[in-house]
DNA sequence: GACAAGGTTTGATCGGGGTCAAAGAGTCTC
DNA sequence: GAGACTCTTTGACCCCGATCAAACCTTGTC
């Protein structure tokens, strides 16, 4: 009766990822008045968009499980992936201020979402204040997510950029509970390139780099983080003699 | 007494900027409601910064006169311009998440902003709904102009880019009502550059070529756009022959 | 399990924009 | 208005990453 899925238990209180969602920092009492909040569940199989650029804008949406890519394209077809969303993520922000929305999100595996109807968010968050607050923090966090990847393209040379790449995604990853060094990668190389800036080829032959120097492990999508400081040096290279570094 | 401006006249209803500013789209009625919002003004001189990364985060800013860029920093000394900012603008939207300022704020001209404190904000926010509403919408704006820029760092050839940058350049300060067709630059060469990810010499080096294919005038920091057309055609390329296009 | 289709790796070559350098133009200070 | 400084322009050369190409691997389908 309803492309969304059966409404029992959709409640952000028995939700186990309140500490990494909409919800986090709130106390138990606090977390059930957000129970409103959710209008349901959402499954979009892999290759599938949950929205396009262009689409109405009804609501946000929470990754519960699985993986996104957002994406704008330009009329000439090319396409310019502008960040990957894990499960405990909110997309959609894009859409607020034009009703519509201005990229495409798609699901890199099969995964579920939660839909919060932007009407109701709007309706909360002014009569509650701390998901107000946790609004307008979830909307600047992407805009300094946005800095930060901006910086990355701007400045940054290849090698730089897959590390930088690798660490931020196991920095997340490890955030929800898994492991440090190990990652099996949700996307393709072409949306590596496309999120880094740069072609397949080259995503491709900086791993083969990496691994020859026994930084990481490859084989095909599966990473192992070997030596994680030098992925950070490579991010971060101090200047060859900073001499008043150190005391 | 108050390193802020004598704070009288600071209200937002007497603003002839707001058309532009935070109380867009408000009533008259509705406007007098944020009388409170604005604390005061800020002047900034010519190379002075309103706020650093790392600074604690208080307010947001309007800018109310000169104009401005936006800046992170890498620890090696590598900077990326993140924006320009011009009248009517918010700054500071980066610092809410985390109580700092992500960027560096610094004015390219003689400035004055108009200080919010963020308590207000907040507080007014929730009780007043345009204006919370309207907060959303200039963060979500936010938004979607970074994932422009990512588009124009990761895809668009350095013509493409410098082409984008005075296309929307020009039409931020015709809604302003400035002329379409003529700019004085209030940036340099390389903070054009940095922002669009590339050299100054390179930069210098594209509006010369526009400059001899007849499509602006560039006497140093003086533009005059000739030819709008061409600039637009080089942002969003038509694919060669594309029949289907034209009936 | 043969086949097709997409994803990945690697090699060879190319070119757009970076780097280095120098001269010219504008601006500020004393 | 001389001098210093920064900004801009232009030239010559170079290199990183793009492009083109081919082989290999993985996955899904019948």
């Amino acid at each position: 009766m309803n492309t969304l899925t059966a409404s029992i238990k959709v409640a952000c209180s028995s939700c186990n990822l309140r500490e990494l969602c909409m919800p986090v920092g709130l106390s138990a009492d606090e977390l059930t008045q957000l129970d409103t909040l959710i209008a349901g569940r959402k499954k979009i199989p892999k290759g599938g968009a949950l929205y396009k650029a262009g689409d109405p804008f009804h609501a946000l949406y929470a990754v519960r499980t699985g993986f996104f890519k957002t994406e704008v394209n330009t009329q000439d077809g090319r396409g310019q992936v502008t960040g990957f969303q894990m499960m405990g993520e909110i997309m959609g922000l894009d859409g607020i201020v034009q009703d519509q929305h201005s990229c495409d999100a798609v699901a890199l595996e099969d995964s579920e979402v939660c839909v919060m109807p932007y009407a109701r968010i709007e309706d909360l968050s002014m009569r509650f204040e701390p998901l107000g607050r946790h609004l307008h923090k979830v909307m600047s966090r992407e805009i300094v997510r946005d800095q930060g990847v901006m910086l990355l393209l701007g400045i940054m040379r290849a090698e730089e950029r897959v590390a930088a790449f690798l660490l931020n995604l196991v920095q997340r990853l490890h955030a929800r509970g898994f492991s440090q060094s190990e990652v099996v990668l949700r996307m393709t190389r072409r949306e590596i390139g496309s999120y880094l800036g740069m072609k397949l080829e080259t995503v491709s032959r900086v791993f083969s780099r990496f691994a020859e120097e026994g930084i990481v492990n490859v084989n095909q999508r599966h990473i192992v983080i070997r030596d994680p400081s030098a992925l950070k040096a490579l991010v971060t290279p101090q200047s060859e003699n900073c001499t008043h570094q150190s005391a």
